[in-house]
RNA sequence: GCGGCCGUGGUGUAGCCUGGUAGCACGUCGGCCUUCCAAGCCGGAGAUCCCGGGUUCAAAUCCCGGCGGCCGCACCA
């Protein structure tokens, strides 16, 4: 556990080569606040950038970026300031924190949703509840709220929050959006940016943050017509479900590997949008170089769900050393959001659904013949114009068809009495809340998982196994030997490179093993090497990162032999595909 | 917040018990050498010894307080 584990090797190599570190440290650091260095936003941001292709542009879906600082009212409406928040007691003896709600509920005490503080203390005191852990006495209770809170200008009053998720401003800016969009649906609306949650006690790395990056995407679909169209093609593959009868029973270590046909005919998942965002993620992260084999998706029971979902699967990566980690979590939001907002800011948020054919609707109007009525009834025309203003047209017709007459008091009115007119109305669109499937993802956490998947020994060297696509560097090009000549010609090679726009390390000096092990340990997939004989034929060597075989290459073929590297094809492959010579 | 362990150049550490010029290795920078995997040689830079206070002629070292880290507890919508 101590000094050797692959989380502290891989904390060491990502501070020593600039992936992360502890932000602060010159005034001694703050927990769970970590900088991320040179190679490591590259990294995220071409984590970022793949995320876009699977999850938004590959259906043309559109991103937005909204604000991190939002109003008090909207986390209000949203639920988060209300479930965000938990009522703590401290102990006076030893300063144990407590939740007061399950610590009463410990002792049996019933307690009712939405008590204050000093509602808790008082039943505290009426219950003598004492610290369960050294049996002191309890101080006072304190609201305690995870959301970093702020004040938006020079009035205290106008308080705000440092959003938790920023899923709500899909929600709040939803309208604008669809508007803009042309009032398509379904709709995904993607969000990569920073969301802030005041951990009590970050302690995990880069795995607990107070402030951290997601990519978050909210799927809005009519749910009338909930089935996703992509679906089909991935109902074969297999998908790692750790699902509610497995937990229940006990069973947590593993997961039951299913397709996702079976999953959804099991209704273990029961809604296709879901279904497919999953087998997309499980996908997703083996394309970042997580096998699959390491990943699962695990069912959150009803206790453990956000207030605003109605089912929930986290999906999960196995770590070295804290085990399974969440890094995507896959919530059916329903039209909860939508609706709080829409009950709090009194704005019109619906979408609109065109109806597949118009519905024509008989509407009856019943107009009483006021003349007649009063020629033959009187003064009570008064009190019948009255009541009639106030029935139902459909009770009228009713009693009509029924008696042939309606009775206002003793008075009968015939049918002679009114005029009864048919209006065929059509309708052609109506209106409805659209639901909300949401797949969100944690972009530091999905990283450092990439790097302790990438994080390789061989011998005592490291070598960081990153997928070609992700690495800092598209290659490297390095003189054999510290000589002016082949200084000279690798210079050249690297400006041509990367004018043709590419990312290069052009690096030179050192011994080349050693040179070569550097780009090992921050994963560069292929080095040219400009050796003697490049000078006499132009052929270069390129040396592969995780297996150090060499191919000689012609510098004319270099662009092609990256472009394949690039694209996923692994090095003998490409090597073979290009009829290259093995050194 | 609690308990245990820990805090010395970029990294890993020695020194602490028994107070007296802060040492080593790796890395890094410059040079020489070098025909493919952190080779060798020469030279350089780089340390508020986590912070503050106390004891002492003298504190990295002993004492007190704090901060930070790791692990466990609690917490993690």
């Amino acid at each position: 556990m101590y000094g050797v584990s692959r989380a502290d090797k891989v904390a060491s190599l990502a501070r020593r080569r600039g992936f992360f570190w502890p932000a602060y440290e010159i005034y001694g650091g703050v927990g769970g606040l970590y900088a991320w260095g040179p190679y490591g936003v590259v990294l995220k941001n071409k984590i970022a950038n793949l995320w876009r292709e699977v999850f938004v542009y590959k259906h043309d879906f559109v991103e937005i970026q909204s604000p991190d600082i939002a109003p008090y009212v909207v986390f209000k409406a949203s639920g988060h300031v209300d479930s965000f928040k938990d009522v703590m007691v401290s102990c006076r003896e030893c300063n144990r924190k407590y939740r007061a709600d399950t610590l009463l509920k410990e002792h049996g005490i019933e307690i009712r949703e939405d008590l204050s503080p000093s509602d808790y203390e008082d039943l505290i005191r009426e219950n003598n509840v004492r610290c369960p852990v050294c049996g002191g006495k309890l101080g006072n209770a304190t609201y305690f709220t995870t959301m970093f809170q702020t004040i938006i200008g020079p009035y205290s009053e106008n308080k705000g929050f440092l959003r938790p998720e920023t899923a709500q401003g899909m929600f709040t800016e939803f309208k604008r959006v669809y508007e803009a969009m042309r009032k398509r649906l379904p709709i995904g609306i993607a969000q990569v940016g920073k969301g802030f949650r005041n951990e009590i006690s970050p302690r995990q790395g880069v795995i607990r943050l107070r402030e951290f990056d997601m990519m978050e995407l909210e799927l809005f679909y009519d749910p009338s017509d909930d089935e996703c169209p992509y679906l089909d093609d991935y109902l074969d593959e297999p998908i790692n479900m750790l699902h509610k009868e497995m937990i229940e029973r006990g069973d947590l270590s593993g997961y039951e590997t299913m397709t996702v046909k079976d999953a959804l005919d099991r209704k273990i998942i029961d809604n296709s949008w879901m279904a497919y965002f999953m087998i997309l993620s499980h996908i997703f992260l083996e394309m970042l170089g997580i096998p699959r084999t390491r990943q699962r998706f695990r069912e959150k029971l009803a206790g453990e769900r956000a207030h605003y979902a109605r089912k929930t699967f986290d999906q999960e990566v196995y770590l070295d050393r804290w085990g399974w980690v969440e890094v995507s979590g896959h919530a059916d939001r329903t039209d909860y959001d939508l609706s709080a907002h829409l009950k709090n800011s009194g704005v019109d948020i619906y979408a609109e659904r065109r109806l597949k054919e118009a519905r024509y609707v008989k509407e009856y109007e019943v107009r009483p013949r006021v003349r007649d009525i009063k020629r033959d009834f009187g003064d009570k025309v008064g009190v019948i114009m009255s009541r009639l203003s106030k029935s139902d047209v459909n009770k009228l017709l009713d009693s009509f068809k029924r008696d042939g007459y309606i009775l206002i008091d003793d008075i009968r009115l015939d049918k002679k009495y009114f005029d009864i007119e048919v209006k065929v109305k059509k309708i052609e669109s109506e209106k409805f809340i659209p639901h909300v499937i949401e797949p969100s993802f944690g972009l530091d956490r999905i990283a450092y998982a990439v790097l302790e998947y990438a994080y390789n020994e061989k011998g005592d060297r490291i070598i960081l196994s990153l997928p070609a696509y992700l690495a800092p560097y598209d290659a490297a090009v390095y003189p054999l030997l510290s000589k002016d000549e082949f200084i000279e010609y690798a210079r050249g090679l690297y400006d041509e490179l990367v004018k043709s726009g590419y990312k290069i390390l052009f690096d030179y000096g050192d011994s080349i093993g050693k040179l070569y092990a550097r780009g090992d340990e921050i994963g560069i997939p292929i080095a040219f090497t400009v050796d003697y004989k490049t000078l006499e034929d132009d052929t270069v060597t390129v040396r592969d990162r995780d297996t150090w075989v060499q191919y000689r290459i012609d510098k004319g073929r270099i662009q092609e032999f990256i472009e394949k590297i690039l694209g996923g094809i692994g090095f003998e492959e490409a090597a073979a595909s290009m009829k290259l010579e093995l050194i």
